[in-house]
DNA sequence: GAAGCGCAGTAACATAGGTTAGTTTACCTG
DNA sequence: CAGGTAAACTAACCTATGTTACTGCGCTTC
């Protein structure tokens, strides 16, 4: 089996647990939902077309996917990367069809969860509710922040701006450690996240490399200096609302 | 008084009933909030800044308003327009700190809403709540979709766009009639939200100019041709997910 | 109605990033 | 192990957009 479908228990409750404290029963409630039963696909599949019926919301349990939007001559911007613990659109039972599309970028397993576990929810476990809207407000900052981060930063900026933030995400999961991760995206795929050429990208990984700042290397990122890789990128993780210990974490590779 | 501070009475329901149907007494829920007691300000004050605690949720009720970010050394990113109608983060809530500022354009009154507004909709007027969250949704959908701007499309392609979704938004609430509308946005804050410079917003509003597909002039804004500037623009409004006639009010300007 | 100011417009020049095209490397397949 | 393919890398050249700097217009203020 492909390392990326490995289950990691306690990975979702990990993160939640950055926003609130969890009970033992909403511990548990969490459990119960990861371990139901899961779908898998393979990488390059679209997990959802833009145009289909939203159909539930997913749970990420491995592996990366990816939000993206084209438009009508080809051109494809990737809006959001989904990683272990996160959640697809939160609440995206009220629209009628989906207007992008999610598509897998390494093997991947999801659960689906419908509006009646929601509710639920809601009302058995509302502190754990509670900290599902958070990550859902995380996640819309994160989309604004990319907003800033095509509007008014340049190519090194911006990549380096991508990779400090996918450090935190990680490394508040668990999945990065001693400043080096798993980035499972091609040159082509990073181009279409940052709006840039594949070429440029290049250049650009080549020019963070010849600063000493990160290294990526056959899907295998090292960042041999956060905080200057996060001065580079003018980041700030105050976006990413992590509670004062991730805040800290994140400022200390 | 300012003719950016008269209150539009039925402008909101208005706009949700693009959404979902209303019952009378949706309405009447509606309008006893639109006539609360409201705040106003005058154009270029900070309404929400950076750093504060949320402090609850705003119902814009007349005037244009923006959400920004400042990168450290003063760089500035508009994130999204506020119009009347608008409500500024439902949910908001849950976070300790805001991560971006709300910034008046024109002199703005707006509403406030606590959690007990929400609980008491939830309970009470289930249907108008989702009218509410079906906004939500389509908010960050144009979040996404200024993301896609920003990555993908030439400068051209970029003003055409925005220009586009204001008109349409700004139909949905009654405030576009014939292909004009007022834009009370200077040269430097269009730029700051396109990501281009103030010179080559100049630039680029005369080719558009030129080509006889809109004119600005004066904040006032006049398209000529609505299908040529969205053709220009690859603008696809599925992404404000508007029900039937309202798409096809989008497509037919 | 003169002075001052913010905003829009333009021209001339500079540069970040795009494009095309070709080479190399790693990996997969038979 | 040969051949094929996707990805990364590089060089040479091109262009969209940024920068600087100046002009003129339409308000406001006194």
């Amino acid at each position: 089996m492909s390392k990326w479908l490995e289950r990691q228990p306690d990975l979702l409750a990990r993160k939640l647990e950055h926003f609130a404290r969890l009970s033992p029963e909403d511990i548990e409630a969490l459990d119960r939902i990861w371990r139901r039963k899961s779908v898998t696909a393979p990488p390059q599949d679209d997990i959802v077309r833009q145009g289909d019926p939203p159909g539930g919301v997913r749970l990420m349990q491995a592996g990366w996917a990816c939000r993206y939007r084209m438009l009508a001559d080809g051109r494809r911007q990737i809006l959001s990367f989904f990683l272990p613990g996160d959640l697809c659109d939160l609440n995206n039972f009220v629209l009628r069809r989906m207007d992008h599309s999610v598509m897998a970028l390494t093997p991947v397993r999801y659960t689906m969860l419908g509006a009646e576990d929601f509710d639920s929810l809601t009302t058995r476990r509302p502190r754990l509710m509670h900290a599902l809207w958070w990550d859902n407000l995380v996640a819309m900052a994160i989309q604004r922040e990319w907003t800033v981060n095509l509007g008014q930063r340049s190519a090194v900026e911006r990549l380096a701006h991508l990779l400090c933030e996918l450090y935190v995400r990680l490394h508040v999961i668990g999945l990065a450690n001693g400043g080096a991760f798993d980035l499972p995206i091609t040159q082509v795929e990073l181009a279409d996240t940052v709006g840039l050429s594949p070429v440029h990208v290049s250049r650009t990984l080549k020019d963070l490399r010849e600063r000493n700042l990160v290294q990526l290397h056959r899907g295998k990122l090292e960042i041999f200096d956060f905080q200057a890789l996060s001065s580079v990128a003018l980041f700030r993780p105050d976006y990413l609302h992590l509670a004062a210990e991730g805040a800290h974490l994140a400022a200390n590779a």
